[in-house]
DNA sequence: TCTTAATGTGTTAGAGGTACATAATGTACC
DNA sequence: GGTACATTATGTACCTCTAACACATTAAGA
């Protein structure tokens, strides 16, 4: 086998369509909603033979004349109708028999949409939201996928304002905290939830009211636009910090 | 454009090896080293034309019968002759013209190994370190893949008891010390440093001293044996810490 | 009007982090 | 041999952030 196929052209161009430029690429979306206090994903039965009556998640092969990156926008757009979707890559899975048709290397991305949002169609109706906690496996690796990018959305979760990507524009506290108690998987306590979100300085107070609640209504905020990163710290503290 | 590729074998038969199956998939190694109190990178000079007199990461198309996470071990014991490395997928690059030669979809790495030890033989001549600081720019979009792996890189560096892969078995607190300090590139406190690394619990006393060095020598730790994850809050706690 | 259930705010104790001071030890030079 | 110097090793005070918890407020519904 040569060793640097990279570096000439020639060699490249010797290996192209023949031995090397043999494997699939595609991208597969986990989709992330947040409906009824559960997170849910978008899932759509697999046809294919070997994985009868199981979910998959949505994805597609990259075409030859696209980014990377854009591909599970082109998906996105064409099973929910939502562009300008929070996307974001997690990993690529690349095991030899990962897929029975052949050797497809898959790169995963998750997204977060609001499901309540008015142009969201979900155009096939095979297409179903799930709930992360109810499932137990998929067809291919991806249970493993869907673990994999639950566990980056835990992760992003903690740094960045992100959630409210699966939110209406208008919420209230109570609303928030229920979303990350879901993405989490734990209980908050209510009073410290607030405090920190209120030291974040993340959202603004609407002066509105929760309508048609059982109960005492509470007060409606939105996630402030033009949101700068504000850190309460110097750069250095932030790494004193972080360090070992 | 038929949708879901992915999904009916006679699908995949048809677009296999035609229009499909014709994006070329490689893996590049950012490998790490630490030499000089310097954080440093393996690079090799490029010999494409458009790249004359530019270095770039060592990588290699992966091959049809290989995992994709295989292809860096293979590239690592190829150019380094190590095996048993620290290594760490990143991220995956899919622009569409990253490489002059055609399409080719790269999934960086980023790898971390002992430059002083013993069995480290770097086959090719073309091959040296280089300090990270220095390197402005690279063949291809391989600066990018590098600021992307450094950037992981001082993430997990705080998280996991990583940054020992890059040591002699045998270490101060001070080289430790100045490792970290090199890879954050800030300057740490010595007392608060050595108590913070103390409160992981990660290190074993060796009861034995530097020798040597023009100074008062200090003692020598190593990485204890069997490191587990050992927490000091609880599942529960952890969750809270993070959240928000 | 009273009960109920939720919202909104404050307080306290403890843990962890930062900044800083001091003692101990070995080298180098006079 | 003695002294200055650099570096290791350890301790302390202050501050910040967090977890745990108590109480008052507001609206709905009986």
């Amino acid at each position: 086998m040569p060793k640097r196929l990279l570096l000439k052209n020639a060699e490249i161009e010797k290996a192209t369509h023949s031995e090397y430029f043999n494997i699939g690429l595609s991208v597969d979306c986990v989709i992330f909603g947040y409906e009824d206090k559960q997170l849910k994903v978008l899932l759509i039965e697999s046809d294919l033979e070997e994985f009868r009556g199981m979910y998959s998640l949505l994805g597609d092969l990259v075409r030859p004349s696209e980014d990377l990156d854009e591909a599970p926008y082109r998906v996105l757009i064409d099973r929910t109708g939502l562009k300008d979707v929070y996307l974001e890559q997690v990993h690529t899975f690349g095991g030899l028999n990962r897929h029975p048709s052949g050797r497809v290397v898959t790169t995963a991305y998750y997204s977060l949409i609001d499901v309540q949002h008015h142009e969201l169609q979900i155009t096939e109706h095979e297409v179903h939201w799930h709930a992360v906690n109810d499932i137990k496996n998929l067809a291919f690796d991806h249970k493993l996928i869907l673990d994999t990018c639950l566990a980056r959305l835990r992760q992003q979760v903690m740094e960045e304002p992100i959630v409210f990507n699966l939110l209406q524009e208008k919420f209230s506290l109570r609303q928030l905290q229920d979303l990350y108690e879901a993405i989490l998987g734990i209980e908050l306590d209510r009073r410290n939830f607030r405090k920190r979100i209120t030291l974040k300085n993340w959202l603004v107070d609407l002066n509105e009211m929760e309508e048609d609640v059982p109960h005492r209504p509470g007060k409606l905020y939105k996630l402030r636009t033009q949101l700068r990163r504000e850190y309460r710290m110097s750069d250095k503290q932030r790494m004193q910090k972080l360090v070992v």
